[in-house]
Order: C-alpha cells, then structure tokens, then sequence
DNA sequence: TAGGCCATCTGGTCCT
DNA sequence: AGGACCAGATGGCCTA
C-alpha cells in the first residue's frame, strides 16, 4: 500500500514544509518513489557527529548553553526542509517524466492509427501525405460516398449487385490519376467525364452529404468541389475510386 | 518571414 | 491513487 509522501517524510522524520495547494497532492503518492526517500547517509545530520559541542579532548565535561542547543535545532530543521523540498521537487519531475513519457506514447499510437486509416483510404502519390485533418475528412466523406454507392447500387441493381461490383477493382486505373490543374474547372470535369469510372451520385445532390455541411472545406460553391475536405492539389487523386455509375 | 503542421510538455479533469 | 484523456503553450521544421 503506497504510503502518502507527507506519511514518507515525517517517518523519515522530514516534515514536509511545503504545506501544499491540493494541485500537489496529485503527485504525493507512489510507494516506488517513496521507497526512494531512504534518507541520505548524513553527513551532518542528527547522528552525524556533533560539529560543536562535541566533548573536549581534555575531557572537561561540555554543558552545552540551551541558545547553543536550540540554533543548533534550527539548523537542522533547515536542512532537512531544503532536503525533503528538493525530494519533493525530484519526486514530482519523476512523476511527471513517467507522464510525459505515457503520454508520448499515447500519441506515437495515435498516429499509428493515422497512418493505418491513410493505409486504407485511396491511395495517392506516395511523396504525398494527408494531414491529420485531411485524413479524418477524406475518411468521413470516403465512408459515406461508399455507403451512398451501396444504397444507390441496390436501389439500381436488385439483388445486391453493387456489393460485388464495389469489390471489383474496375476503378484501379483511375487512382491516382495524373496531375490536372485543380483550378481549371473545365479540365476537371472533361478529365473525370473521360475517365473509365465515374462517381456515385454527387455529394452535393444528398442533403445529408458531408458536403452540405460548412464544416468542411470543400462546398457546393466551389466549382472544384469533389470530395469535400481534400485538399485542393489532391483533388485529381479521387476523381473516381466510386466504382458505381 | 508568416503561416501551417507537428511533436512534446504540462496541468487539469475524468475514469477505473 | 494512478492512468487516460484533453486542451493550451511552446518551439522546430517546412513551404509559399
């Protein structure tokens, strides 16, 4: 059972002079980093031989003055305060060391999961990554362009057809296709009316398209408008990886 | 050089 | 009580 910091010290016989706000008391605890407070082999502490007073060689017996007795008290009190707060001190940074470095590790597995959701998105050219936030947009709109390219299929095609023609790589060619200038809106849509695919329904004619929402950076108004959220210089890279027509 | 993106640190809060 | 999660701050790197 982990023992309070303050419990530590005062067996150590340290009394904790920082008495504390309660933003410290998160850091009071830990049995290892108490464990650590083993006192140091004093050097001039209480059992450490009396600097002054100590008996004369001439063996004259030594009365000490209570005034010697009580600053010699008070010095030892304010050797063990400077100790027991830099013991503070090293015990919170080791705490927050430890902290630090769960939450490194916390992210380097978030970004691990970045990186597999880019693996699963469309490709694009590979000198090219998504952003953290291009790829949670791209994602969203990619899962609803496919689910949309699945109500649309079944509701064209009975039987289920759409599921075994989405499995079908009949839009491979078209990903990545070759760099078009985004800003020419004619290019863009000769460029996706020539290619093998074409696009499931626009998200733009689905009012529950992430498109309608202005969350996105990519809207009905922008002539370049495909899928909303990708950035612009990647907008070519999905003109057709919607295996419906 | 300004702005965007990112990694890291940090302290607060919530959850188990 | 300790860890997870979160958001703000900061500094480095890169690009237009």
């Amino acid at each position: 059972m982990p023992a309070p910091l303050e419990t530590c010290l005062s067996d150590l016989g340290w009394a904790s002079s920082n008495s504390g706000g309660s933003d410290q008391s998160g850091f009071l605890t830990d049995e290892e980093d108490c464990a650590r407070l083993q006192p140091p082999v004093p050097t001039s502490g209480p059992s450490a031989p009396p600097r002054r007073g100590a008996p004369g060689i001439s063996g004259a017996p030594e009365v000490p003055g209570a005034q010697d007795d009580e600053q010699e008290r008070r010095r030892r009190r304010g050797r063990a305060r400077v100790r027991s707060e830099a013991l503070l001190h090293s015990l919170r940074r080791s705490r927050r060391v430890k902290a630090n470095d769960r939450e490194r590790n916390r992210m380097h597995n978030l970004n691990a999961a970045l990186d597999a959701l880019r693996s699963v998105l469309p490709s694009f050219p590979d000198d090219t990554k998504l952003t953290k936030i291009e790829t949670l947009r791209f994602a969203y709109n990619y899962i609803w362009a496919l689910a949309e390219t699945l109500r649309l299929a079944d509701q064209g095609l009975p039987g289920g057809g759409a599921r075994e023609r989405l499995l079908q790589p009949q839009c491979a060619p078209c990903l990545p296709g070759p760099p078009s200038p985004a800003s020419d809106a004619e290019s863009w849509g000769s460029a996706t009316a020539a290619s093998p695919c074409t696009a499931a329904a626009s998200p733009l004619s689905d009012p529950s398209s992430p498109a309608a929402s202005e969350d996105f950076a990519y809207g009905p108004g922008d002539p370049l408008f495909s899928f909303p959220g990708l950035p612009k210089d990647l907008l070519h890279t999905t003109t057709c990886f919607i295996p419906y027509q």
